[in-house]
DNA sequence: GACATCACG
DNA sequence: GACGTACGTGATGTCC
């Protein structure tokens, strides 16, 4: 039936019917794999419920169901900030929507979208083709939004109060009738969608004005003439933006529709498909209720045992074979490959690991490729295996037979890695995607089993692939020893043979497969997804590129510096065994201990484990107030640190190719969610001292480009004062004041006027250490007082900001009840030794006390990482280093402004809109030649 | 490879 | 009443 007169097409709001169907219902899971399906089963009943009502007069010969599709619309271009105050959505909810798509077509329902499209605009597309097709049109859904379309042979029906919504209805609600709807919204605003309106004008006084001056144009043409003068004053100040309102109001009724209204003719189910569908989702009563009216029979769903008995229990794998090294195949020529990637691409995801000849990503090359498409079922591509070549001049270095060509094997393998319909599953892909980025692949969509295990068991264990596989399944994988030998006689992967290196090489795809299977649906069960879909996994592209673009690090400078160190160590070095009257090894602290408290005789005591005298810094220092030569000690290990750690290890770091340093990040190193940098650790360059700071000064631009640095200033101080909810504190930060002179003054009663270094050092220690885990001893020697004067301190405080006391009591409490903490994202730091007896209790106690304050801040600054470079697309401008609360950039000379403000309202911003922090981030900036300048 | 030391946030 | 303490990292050199 074509469509025109005597039609009815209903349209549904499909948002506002998974909406109402996830916070109508409780929390449901699928019982198999506690995937969350609450609000599936709603929306589904809510679709059984509306085919089956009699709507009378109104009955649908059309139908169909309307979704949202895409976050950008032309709403954003309008207005940057429309809809900006969205919460994001649900971490369970999240998963249900595309099930709720795939109901909607089991119902045999059209279920229909467009890319960069509100539903709205397709609703009022439609209802104005039908209206002109002389139909008549029904719109499921009570949003206010869509009022503007009633009238004209359009209502709107609300389905859960069963009421029809004409023109009266909207007068009802808006004080005027549809076509005034926009002007109303125009004027009154719209907090839910951040519509901004006129200020101080809501919808009553917009329906006054309105129905006294006729339409919005002619109130703000004639809006001199209104007689209360704030009204008349808004009016005129604001018409821009209530100009700006109305067109973020007013619905597209020309969305571009690769459809029909013929296409949304009423169907009826297929009873094999939608029972098919019900049955997987595992709904048993609605099942039977839907197979009653379609005259059929319910299909039985097997009770299966809920996979919570299995996760986690070592040796559990459901249906899993057990491993076996022989059952592993080798790919020896290009039709296997094919047949393989055929098979990963049917079943739409694949684990993956990469052989090389070396750990260093930046300069491994690519020796083989492990595939696996179910447990058990693994396989190893070799693509640059050479002989082994001990001694025999003629194979050494000669590629062995039967492998299939890198290019062609490449070639294959593109189209699948880059496939966006297959998954990739890697231990640690960040590796795999810098190697494979090196060969032009940028593998995408992927998930990350070192990445789940860190949000799900972070604290619990390290997450690399041995430990999770001893762990989780119950399997020790050989040791990378047996395979490639250590020390003198260990080997490159390249030099493995064949067969080793195929067993070895596929049981690491295989290990994966099997850890994936086991995660995946524990991360929904254990509310960890948002974690890992927000703040890990998109991470890895990120860490990827800026490991990849490294930072220039000029040798010369390091080679200097290095130089004038040894000389002057030498120096030093003289001068100490001078002063010790005998000559002995400086960089020895035992020797040193000796010499220092043997036979100088000076007070110091021994530490219990090795019986050595401790000889740190902080001994030293007391010490030096005496003797020449402890302080000669401590110059000469200062020197001696920035020469060896920095000077000269830094050198060594320099790539070749690049002329840059490429550091590595762990994402899952860190328990509080802090990255950290290795090889080298780039995050603990000196700045503290002069002599250190000029270390930074090595590390510098490329020609016509500047470094440009943010950091967060306090953050970890501002998210105490949020998450321990203290007024004073917050306020302080609102007010931009000197914090720790505001504690200082707070604690010790000194006018902000009268403040001194002194006070206001005591002050920051505090503050410092209450982030921590304060404790009196631990003040104490970090202030040098009297431990009873610290613990006086301590008291004062935590008399003049109870809450704090109130925050760490409440912390430790849910560490000992459920065995871990928690960030403000909901990051999870478990904290296994919170019970344990003796000084461990102490450690676990303050650990737990630090972690949410440390590991929000790391939250935040990944959120950051993760927005930046679409941010920043398009910029002369590249993100190099993370540094726990900064970030460094390498910028073009001109740029170096537009870069600062995008990073900080990226940075400032970065909390929003999970968290709405009660204090405001703040970000500062800095920028020079060098990083010592940028700082 | 454990330990002490010290660089950073 | 005694534990023995600031939180989180990584790299280096010594010594066993």
């Amino acid at each position: 039936m074509s469509f025109g007169k005597g039609c009815n097409l209903h349209l549904i709001d499909g948002s506002a019917f998974i909406f109402r169907a996830f916070h109508a219902l409780p929390p449901l899971t699928r019982k198999s794999d506690g995937l969350p399906v609450g609000a599936v089963q709603g929306f589904c009943d809510m679709l059984r419920r509306y085919v089956g009502t009699d709507h009378g007069d109104f009955a649908p010969t059309h139908l169909a169901v309307i979704f949202d599709k895409g976050s950008h619309t032309f709403r954003n271009d309008l207005y940057d900030l429309y809809k900006a105050n969205r919460d994001e959505m649900p971490e369970d909810l999240r998963p249900q929507i595309p099930l709720t798509r795939r109901a909607t077509e089991a119902f045999n329902i059209a279920c229909k979208e467009v890319e960069g499209f509100e539903a709205d605009d397709i609703i009022a597309t439609l209802a104005r083709q039908a209206r002109e097709a002389g139909g008549e049109v029904t719109i499921v859904s009570s949003d206010k939004d869509l009022m503007q379309l009633v009238g004209d042979g359009v209502v709107m029906f609300d389905a859960m109060k069963n009421r029809r919504i004409d023109r009266d209805g909207v007068f009802e609600k808006f004080g005027v009738y549809p076509e005034r709807v926009v002007d109303v919204q125009a004027l009154a605003g719209d907090s839910v969608d951040n519509v901004p309106g006129a200020p101080g004008i809501g919808v009553k006084t917009a329906a006054l004005l309105l129905n006294e001056f006729g339409s919005l144009d002619e109130l703000l043409d004639r809006a001199g003439e209104i007689k209360q003068p704030k009204r008349r004053e808004t009016l005129i100040a604001y018409r821009d933006q209530i100009e700006l309102s109305k067109r973020l109001v007013l619905l597209d009724d020309r969305t571009p529709l690769d459809f029909t209204l013929d296409d949304l003719e009423i169907r009826d189910p297929d009873p094999d498909t939608l029972l098919g569908f019900l049955a997987e989702m595992e709904f048993r009563s609605l099942s039977r209720r839907i197979a009653e009216t379609l005259g059929t029979e319910a299909p039985t769903i097997p009770e299966t045992a809920p996979a919570a008995a299995a996760a986690g229990a070592p040796g559990s794998t459901e249906d899993a074979p057990p491993f076996d090294g022989t059952a592993y195949a080798c790919i020896r020529d290009l039709a296997t490959l094919e047949r393989w990637i055929a098979e990963a691409r049917d079943q739409g995801f694949v684990a993956l690991d990469t052989e090389t000849t070396g750990l260093n990503e930046m300069t491994a090359e690519l020796v083989g490729v492990s595939l696996a498409t179910a447990p058990g079922r693994a396989a190893y591509l070799p693509l640059a295996h050479r002989a082994a070549g001990d001694g025999d001049l003629f194979d050494d270095g000669a590629l062995l037979p039967d492998q299939v060509a890198r290019e062609d094997a490449l070639a294959a393998l593109k189209p699948l890695l880059e496939d966006r319909s297959v998954l990739k599953i890697g231990q640690n892909m960040k590796y795999d995607a810098k190697i494979l980025a090196r060969c032009g692949i940028d593998v995408a969509p992927f998930d990350d089993t070192m990445l789940m295990s860190y949000a799900l068991h972070g604290g619990e264990h390290g997450h690399g692939m041995d430990t999770l596989s001893e762990r989780y399944l119950a399997h020790r994988p050989i040791p990378i020893k047996e395979v490639i030998g250590s020390g003198k006689t260990q080997v490159t992967f390249d030099r493995v043979p064949i067969d080793a290196a195929t067993t070895y090489a596929a049981e690491d795809a295989d290990v994966t497969l099997r850890l994936w299977r086991l995660f995946r649906p524990q991360l929904h069960r254990a509310q960890v997804t948002r974690v890992y879909e927000t703040m890990e996994r998109p991470l890895v592209p990120v860490l990827a590129d800026m490991e990849r673009a490294g930072i220039k690090v000029d040798r010369d400078t390091l080679s200097r510096m290095s130089n004038a160190f040894s000389q002057k160590m030498a120096a030093l070095e003289a001068e100490i065994h001078a002063l010790a009257g005998e000559t002995f090894n400086v960089g020895s602290p035992k020797q040193l201990g000796e010499i220092l408290f043997d036979r100088m005789g000076l007070d110091g005591g021994k530490k219990g484990k090795t019986g050595a005298y401790a000889t740190g810094a902080d001994i030293l220092e007391d010490l030096a107030t005496e003797h020449e030569l402890p302080a000669r000690v401590l110059d000469w290990r200062q020197i001696s640190k920035l020469k060896s750690t920095y000077t000269d290890a830094l050198q060594e770091h320099i790539n070749r190719e690049t002329g840059r340093v490429h550091t590595c990040y762990s994402i899952a190193g860190a328990n509080t969610g802090r990255l950290a940098s290795t090889e080298p650790n780039l995050q603990n360059i000196p700045v503290r001292t002069e002599e250190g700071r000029r270390i930074r000064e090595a590390f510098v631009a490329e020609p016509g480009r500047v470094l440009v640095s943010l950091d967060y200033s306090q953050i970890e101080l501002r998210i105490l004062a949020h998450v321990a909810g203290i007024e004073t504190l917050k306020q302080a930060f609102r007010d931009g004041q000197d914090i720790h002179a505001m504690t200082a003054s707070e604690m010790f009663g000194v006018p902000m006027a009268e403040m001194t270094p002194e006070i206001r050092r005591q002050a920051k220690a505090i503050n410092f250490g209450v982030i921590y885990g304060i404790s009196g001893f631990g003040l104490a020697r970090n202030l040098r007082i009297p431990r009873g004067d610290a613990q006086g301190f301590i008291d004062r405080y935590f008399e003049r900001f109870p809450g704090i006391r109130d925050y760490m009591d409440a912390t430790v409490a849910f560490a000992k009840a459920h065995g871990r903490v928690e960030t403000l994202f909901g990051r999870r730091i478990h904290t296994p030794e919170i019970d344990a007896k003796g000084p461990r209790a102490g450690f676990a106690r303050r650990a737990a006390i630090n972690a949410p304050i440390q590991g929000s801040a790391a939250d935040i600054i990944r959120r950051a990482m993760v927005r930046m470079p679409p941010a920043i697309d398009g910029m002369p401008a590249r993100m190099l280093l993370q540094v726990h609360d900064e970030l460094l950039f390498e910028v073009a000379e001109d740029a170096v402004d537009a870069l600062v403000a995008t990073a900080r309202e990226v940075m400032e911003g970065a909390a929003d809109p999970v968290v709405r922090l009660d204090v405001p981030l703040v970000v500062e900036a800095g920028a020079g030649p060098n990083w010592a300048a940028a700082h």
